[in-house]
DNA sequence: GCAAACCCTGGAGTCACTCCAGAGTCAAGC
DNA sequence: GCTTGACTCTGGAGTGACTCCAGGGTTTGC
């Protein structure tokens, strides 16, 4: 396979060319060696590490935990218990924030219930609960 | 009321002194005069307008979101209507983002499950799968 | 031989803060 | 009056993960 050039790798993967050299400036992308006008020229080793990387973006991992998984995966000998711990927590992380958003969610709405939508906002319950105190219980629609 | 310096302000509100510069700087909380030494002096207004700004970011509004609310408020005969639109917008954005992180979470669940932990990560299943295709269908648990 | 498409580098912008350096101000204690 | 320490001021840089741009060089196709 002939070596590539930056447009023909972020095609083939999907990824942006800016994005790809900034995953080499971060160091999760060794540089690859250039051509005599100085353009990068890739193997399908860089591919398949940049196909690496993107699909742990997508599953939501920052580019630190991608960057472990990458050092546990160049050292053959390296325990699977590690990247199963890696995930275990992202897992955790993910679970987390989506309680949180579901506890948002759940006061944005009792939020939304305090006003029908009819007056001026110079009588909105909502504005004025967040004005004081957050979560009081609603007590009327809005004025109008 | 006496006017209060802005740690007074910070401690009242929960709010760090360089956050509440912050927002200054990004017009959501006007200027405040100023005594003799050049020290910022808040009135009430300010304290429950920097109330208000900091219900809304805890309700994960963005800066943008909460500027527009402000100028609802500062126009008593807008339309109530205006603030539900704003709130049901941000409510869906919310929505979104839980269903986003569930569906990537029954993703990681997933790979997660393509490893017992305990082999080397050479034969690692879960590596194998970042590194080719997502979402393939497990084949076998990793090698030890 | 020339235009278009590609590539290079370095730097700035995003969001909502957060931290810092270096300087000025103020109140309390001696 | 002097010192100490807490507080405040400004301006600037750093965060994560890109994204966009200017101003140049290279390659490709016609």
């Amino acid at each position: 396979m002939l070596p590539m050039k930056i447009g023909e790798l972020a095609t083939r993967t999907g990824t942006p060319v800016d994005t790809i050299r900034y995953y080499e400036r971060q160091g999760l992308l060794s540089a690859p060696p250039r051509s005599e006008g100085n353009y990068r020229l890739y193997s399908e080793a860089h591919s398949e590490r940049l196909v690496f990387i993107r699909h742990a973006r997508a599953l939501g991992m920052n580019l630190e935990e991608i960057r472990t998984l990458l050092q546990l995966r160049d050292v053959p000998q390296a325990h699977c218990a590690d990247v199963n711990a890696l995930l275990d927590a992202h897992i955790g992380h993910v679970a987390q924030r989506i309680a949180a958003l579901q506890a948002l969610e759940a006061q944005l709405r009792a939020l939304r219930h305090r006003c029908a939508g009819e007056g001026a906002v110079a009588d909105c319950r909502i504005l004025e609960s967040l004005a004081t105190a957050p979560n009081r219980p609603p007590e009327a629609a809005c004025s109008g």
